[in-house]
DNA sequence: TGTTGGATCAACT
DNA sequence: GTTGATCCAACAC
């Protein structure tokens, strides 16, 4: 575990003592099912001018290769989906519904396009914010889907191709233990139903309602 | 150049 | 359970 994590400035030991570590870029390039679940109960955060904003991460889905219809990447190589084809650790953003953005993590090695939607948090830090952003909604329902997320952290296409190792968007590992997790298909998808390849964390908060009744 | 449908969400009935 | 909002990428012409 303590080799995939890379200290770095904005990970360094808050002074509550806290620990809190980078993932590096190694966590992202290994198989896309493998970093999904280890994805689960670590923190996205997002940097604003003078403001962070952190959740913990309890509902992912993964997408691997063109040979999976529901992937992005199944249509071949596209000035949308080009960076799933690059090495893991960058950020694929997409529009969709004309309303929405998701967030993606890259994952893999250059040459397979993979990538980890990150479909449900748990609001953290910057609550007060992540409400403004979302309507003064309620903090259960502020960051409980794909679309939820961006609109609470403020992510839109300027993160498309992002290094998930800079200072604008990252995820940490606050040291806690691996939370029990749930698979099930994959949710919205018309093609590759047959796929488990959702996880989340049962019972929580941050988990997509769509999920929930599943 | 035009058409179509989507890895969503909220507000309906 | 159904539908409207509303953009853009993909594909057919």
């Amino acid at each position: 575990m303590a080799e995939i994590l890379t200290l770095s400035e904005t990970s360094r030991p808050r002074p509550e003592g806290q620990w809190k570590a980078k993932l590096s870029k190694a966590f992202y390039e290994k198989p896309t099912l493998v970093v999904a679940k280890e994805l689960l109960g670590k923190y996205l955060v997002v940097r604003h001018p003078n403001r962070i904003l952190s959740g913990k991460i309890v509902e992912v889905e993964a997408y691997v290769g063109e040979e999976d219809p529901a992937c992005h990447a199944a249509v071949g190589l596209t000035d949308r989906n080009h960076i799933m084809y690059g090495p893991g650790g960058f950020a694929y953003i997409y529009f969709i519904y004309g309303m929405y953005h998701c967030l993606n993590f890259v994952t893999e090695q250059a040459g397979l396009p993979a990538a980890v939607l990150i479909r449900g948090l748990e609001p953290v830090e910057g609550v007060e914010e992540m409400k403004r952003r979302r309507d003064h909604r309620s903090v259960s329902g502020l960051a409980n889907g794909p679309g939820k997320i961006c609109q609470a952290f403020g992510i839109d296409k300027t993160f498309y191709g992002l290094e998930l190792t800079g200072t604008r968007i990252w995820v940490e590992d606050r040291g806690e233990k691996r939370p029990a997790i749930t698979q099930s298909a994959r949710i919205g998808v018309a093609a590759g139903k047959d796929k488990p390849w959702r996880f989340y964390v049962p019972k929580s908060s941050g988990v997509s309602k769509d999920g929930k009744k599943r």
